[in-house]
DNA sequence: GAAATAAGTCAACATGGCTGACATAACCGA
DNA sequence: TCGGTTATGTCAGCCATGTTGACTTATTTC
């Protein structure tokens, strides 16, 4: 539709071209043409696909979903963090994220502890039975990552980590990086806990 | 929790060390730290988190969900699959895709037709409305990735191309390649559609 | 002609999003 | 100290999208 002025064959098209929508070249250099973006959108969908299918196997004994895993996660992964954050991180409601989150405590997978400086928040823990399960869950995936990058080969790591961030939103990438600099190996948090 | 023999720290543990079990050098080369992958691990979720975020808000308006989306890309870029491809690219049931396949052509936007060399097959063909909204939706989606790709810098596609293929389970991945490789660029399937 | 295949349908159920309303406790500023 | 704001939790109900199981129809294949 309305690429009448573009005397360019369809694959060859870029989204910059069609926002720049003249036909004068790119100032800089040539993007990448919109059939081989098509295909990394493809890619990332049978990426994702499979990377969360080993996990969602194993969620299925417990009789938890993907969404307990998220929250699992990132209790393991950042423990202490606040309810507060993990509603920015997933961007989902509270009452999502309670129900999930209120069966993960009740099993003994998390444990929440008001806060020290201010009372009103709870933080979240991982029990040894939460660590236990997130570190299963993990597992599959590691080895995914481990043997996609290995595939890859060297500068994988340092691409693909550039890449990502760039695929997330400007505004949160101050956000992600703040999460992931945050007790990136769970704390010994010291207290005693309530194992089952 | 036992990990009692295990002198090393906690962020220099590999998922192949765990695999060996025992204290002995890789054959080869080191695979990346468990940390790292994790890192990796989070940073697919925030990336596919935002990825999926703006054609989400424009499929709202149309009372559509990301289920229709995935529909409706597959059908545009490959125009002509069958139902059968669709559900296996999809890992969903003929039931489930059954539910939003039939929305998306009672309303105009995918067309059936039998057929020819077997009538019992139904294949799936955009309209004229089905192929722009499915660029529609496509487009920032394009402009994200065209711009994660600029800001990796050189190399970034070969790279990521290799890494996104050996994230698909190996047993998928000459099934994906061939519809990747079907009509990348949709098919005049030259007969009148009906528009609305 | 019988079996297998491709597709479609009905019914019931589970998960995990959502909105709206409201409650409690704690902090904070005037 | 009081009143507003913040962090959290909860109830109730709705919607989208996944599931299983049973069954039908048309067509191809052996």
């Amino acid at each position: 539709m309305t690429d009448l002025n573009e005397p360019l064959t369809q694959d060859q098209k870029s989204p910059e071209a069609k926002l720049r929508g003249n036909g004068r070249p790119a100032r800089k250099r040539a993007s990448v043409p919109e059939a081989k973006l098509l295909e990394f959108a493809e890619l990332l969908f049978f990426a994702y696909r499979d990377f969360t299918r080993d996990p969602d196997a194993i969620l299925k004994d417990f009789g938890f979903g993907r969404a307990h895993h998220r929250v699992l996660h990132f209790v393991n992964r950042h423990s202490g963090l606040r309810v507060v954050d993990l509603l920015d991180i997933l961007t989902i409601t509270k009452q999502s994220l309670s129900r999930v989150l209120k069966q993960l405590i009740d099993q003994g997978y998390i444990v929440r502890q008001a806060g020290s400086s201010d009372r009103r928040e709870r933080l979240l823990f991982p029990t040894g039975r939460g660590r236990a399960l997130a570190e299963r869950l993990a597992a599959p995936q590691l080895v995914r990552l481990a043997s996609a990058l290995k595939a890859t080969g060297p500068g994988a790591e340092v691409t693909l980590r550039r890449f990502l961030e760039a695929m997330v939103n400007a505004e949160e990438r101050p956000k992600v990086s703040s999460i992931m600099a945050s007790s990136p190996v769970p704390l010994k948090e010291g207290g005693k806990e309530e194992e089952a």
